[in-house]
DNA sequence: CGTACCTTTGACGGCTGTCAAAGGAAGTGG
DNA sequence: CCACTTCCTTTGACAGCCGTCAAAGGTACG
């Protein structure tokens, strides 16, 4: 396995000080705990969402499927992701959610999350960060390659990658398992295969990144940020100053401005 | 003013009926109109979120900037559309808001929406409708951009406008007023003024389209669908069948299923 | 040990960016 | 109403990044 177990509250709390009642509420969604194999499909294209899932372990990922060979990869989910919001309120799923190594999953109805909604102000907001950080990450990526080179594009991703990975294991280090091939890489990032291991192969070259099979070691942090300026900032676990403390109660007595953000 | 006024009512009621208190409680949001004025900025990169605004009448784009020269469209608001909520949670804008043409727009504090989701479970989950849709219409766009040439970006976008805007205004026709320069729409699909320039006249020559300074007419619609399939189903105002008829209260009985995605 | 998939490398072509210049449209001030 | 400025649009020449096609070697898996 990868990488260790990580819960949704352990995801969850980043954004806010949970109380043990939303922790309860959160270990309710993971009951239900499978294994997954690698290449197994969540869910498809067209199907009705009805079911959500929480990833304990293993990656996963979104794939946008338009005609045949046509594929595009949005999201790349890490343990203690949560699967399956972006697209909830949808009559019909518009991507496939596949793992990409095996792992653990637990699947509840999104009735349940419907009831988080109704009893608990704090987790709906919390789950609400998390969803607008899983869109921030699609939006910086798509900025990115919309704007850079090949060289750049993949620089973002290994940077975006190491700040994700950062997050969720302590004992993370710059040589890190990457379960992810070129063909991969390519349906995520818009490229050839061709051209994302010419590339590779360039930037290790260069000294800043090399990549073997299922590895990836970041050789040089600060070159590849200046190939990229990749903001970690843009997907802080920091919240709007305006909720800090939670949600319950205390929202029309506005919290003092604290700290707006750091200027750089 | 190049479209009527729409208020947010009219665009959340697209999603499901509202109920009488609902009404009233968007009502309070657009107590303050006021107009603003072509290239004025609503807010800047770095601001701290603290007021959202409903766009009463006008186009408005949000921007990425990274660097000097180097600034992305993300998304282009009609009117009818909330304004602030995909960055709400951060503690700071990763985008700055910029008013397309003159317009009324209505500011109202992040509070007042905190005090909707805590009051009305339908209409907390009308706005999430709104707000996912908005960002699948960012999805589709760039999807499309990483995986089609410049012909097809660009019909892409037009339909996508096509579809969004005869989804607000019911005298709509084919020749439409487009406020975005050559310049804007290469910030809005990462191309550069020269190619857009080059493209459009070439859709031009293929009698698919034909854009004037402030004007579009779409000349064949089949034709603009066969360069790129463009698919309403993916921003549709149709609900995830789970939330027929509103959330509140039956969110634990499940009701039936009554028709998922046609197929086609 | 054989098969399927992944990765690498080379040659070639095309789409799109860059650079440059000129004409047109809109807004401003006299 | 007319100069003047500024921005937008168009067109051409050229270069370069990246896709396509092809083939070969490497790796994992049964």
């Amino acid at each position: 396995m990868p990488h260790s177990k990580v819960c949704v509250s352990d995801n969850l709390s980043h954004y806010m000080p949970l109380t043990a009642d939303d922790h309860r509420l959160l270990e309710e969604l993971e009951q239900n705990p499978r294994t997954a194999t690698k290449d197994e499909v969540l869910w498809q294209s067209d199907d009705v969402p009805a079911t959500l899932y929480t990833l304990r372990s293993g990656w996963a990922y979104s794939l946008h499927s338009a005609g045949s060979g046509n594929e595009q990869i949005l999201d790349v989910f890490l343990p203690g992701d949560l699967l399956g919001i972006r697209e909830l309120t949808f009559p019909a799923y518009a991507t496939s959610l596949v793992m990409l190594t095996d792992g653990v999953v637990c699947p509840f109805p999104a009735e349940r999350l419907l009831n988080i909604f109704e009893s608990s102000p704090t987790l709906t907001l919390a789950i609400h960060a998390s969803a607008a950080r899983q869109q921030a990450i699609i939006t910086e990526r798509l900025v990115n390659i919309l704007r850079h080179d090949a060289r750049s594009r993949i620089a973002h991703f290994m940077l975006e990658l190491y700040y994700r990975l950062k997050r969720i294991d302590a004992t993370f280090t710059h040589d890190f398992t990457l379960p992810l091939s070129q063909r991969d890489m390519s349906r995520l990032l818009g490229m050839t295969t061709v051209h994302i291991s010419r590339t590779l192969t360039e930037l290790e070259r260069e000294g800043l990144l090399r990549k073997t099979r299922r590895n990836v070691q970041i050789l040089d942090l600060d070159g590849l940020a200046r190939v990229v300026s990749f903001d970690p900032f843009k997907i802080t676990d920091k919240l709007n100053p305006l909720f800090k403390g939670g949600a319950s109660g205390s929202w029309t007595q506005r919290n003092p401005v604290s700290s707006a953000r750091p200027s750089r």
